[in-house]
DNA sequence: AATGCGGGGTT
DNA sequence: AACCCAGCATT
């Protein structure tokens, strides 16, 4: 007796009553009213000048910012996106680019598998599809980096197709307005919600729809200190009638994450340019440029060794500390100025480069380092 | 079903 | 220090 649709029923007064007369199934009545609600506060306070929002839409520019949105706040993205725009202005632009180009326009944004997953994306655009994005849900699905809910929010924004969204936002919304407990990274959790959301979306104005029902995820229903006062559909919201705002959506078990520990040669030549390496493709900071890393001190100092740096003048500075999703990462700077120019040949690639330019793509704490010490 | 993958922001 | 954020790919 406590579902969700018996508590809207006795709360929902300010909502006419003549939809409830109108139709009996009272899932297909609340959709009706929820999107009605959502569209007119969008319509007021809904955000309509972002620079990927355009008219007539740029299913590229709603893409590339789609990509770049993944576990990443607006505010954050905004400066990004208008960079690699400049850069990259098309599809074409972007797949006859370069992947260093490309990820030195991403250096900093994390997550550097969505900058190759984009590139590799514009070139089987550019070639399989002649230039033209693929409109077709399980089609844009298997694209490189493309999951269900960016191509349903592309195919929604760019093409105003009726697909639903899922995002961290739709997910957070639609768990406090049906009360649903649960982790949404589980399996059965995730299905409900998208099976709500794909009740609520609408068949007209999804564009606009699928925008309002992210930005009231963004701007009014946050983690925390929600704003329900000024919320359309607050009055059904069964969180906030249960008074359950702060719990749900149910956070997942968080486990203690590892510390881990490495060093990170800083050899610099007779010109005080600093050597680097691209790193492996996947995995960590995957093909951007750092500092040869080493497991442990002999390792480091065997290394200088082998490019005539001698023990007695390596500089141990102090521990610096960076944190992932997943784990802590230590890592002590070893500093070293070569007399000799550096002519080993490693696997990986590798050279000389002033450390005060933009060129190459370094990960966020190595760029730091080298920007305090140099 | 669970894990790997960044960095910036907030509290 | 803990937690969050316009997810997806891999195993």
């Amino acid at each position: 007796m406590t579902s969700w649709a018996a508590i809207l029923k006795k709360v929902l007064g300010n909502y006419s009553k003549a939809c409830f007369n109108r139709n009996s199934d009272s899932l297909l009545l609340t959709a009706e009213v929820f999107q009605h609600s959502l569209l007119d506060w969008y319509d007021c306070h809904g955000r309509k000048d972002l620079p990927w929002q355009s008219k007539p839409a740029n299913a590229y520019a709603i893409w590339v910012s789609e990509i770049m949105l993944q576990q990443t706040q607006v505010s954050v993205v905004i400066p990004y996106f208008q960079r690699f725009m400049t850069r990259f202005p098309t599809v074409q632009a972007l797949a006859s680019a370069s992947l260093d180009r490309v990820l030195e326009h991403w250096a900093g944004l994390g997550y550097y598998a969505r900058a190759r997953n984009l590139h590799k994306t514009a070139q089987i655009i550019n070639t399989d599809y002649a230039g033209q994005f693929p409109a077709q849900l399980d089609v844009l699905c298997r694209l490189p980096g493309i999951g269900r809910s960016t191509a349903a929010a592309i195919l929604s924004m760019a093409f105003s197709q009726r697909h639903a969204i899922l995002d961290g936002n739709v997910k957070r919304v639609l768990a406090r307005f049906y009360g649903i407990q649960g982790w949404p990274g589980k399996a059965s959790v995730s299905k409900q919600l998208w099976q709500l959301s794909d009740d609520l979306t609408p068949p007209n104005r999804v564009a606009d729809y699928t925008q309002a029902i992210m930005d009231l995820g963004a701007t009014l229903c946050t983690r925390r200190n929600p704003e329900c006062t000024a919320c359309p559909v607050a009055s059904a919201c069964v969180a906030r009638i249960t008074k359950r705002i702060e719990e749900l959506p149910t956070p997942r078990k968080q486990q203690a994450i590892p510390v881990k520990h490495c060093y990170m040669a800083v050899l610099l030549n007779s010109k005080s340019d600093v050597y680097l390496q691209k790193r492996a493709a996947s995995g960590i900071w995957g093909g951007l440029w750092s500092l040869p890393e080493h497991a442990d001190k002999n390792s480091v100092i065997e290394w200088f060794q082998q490019r005539l740096v001698d023990k007695t003048s390596l500089k141990w500075l102090p521990v610096r500390k960076h944190t992932f999703s997943h784990f802590h990462l230590h890592f002590q700077p070893v500093l070293a100025q070569s007399g000799q120019p550096h002519t080993i040949s490693e696997f990986a690639q590798s050279g000389w480069f002033k450390p005060d330019q933009s060129q190459p793509a370094m990960p966020a704490p190595i760029q730091k380092l080298l920007s305090d010490i140099l």
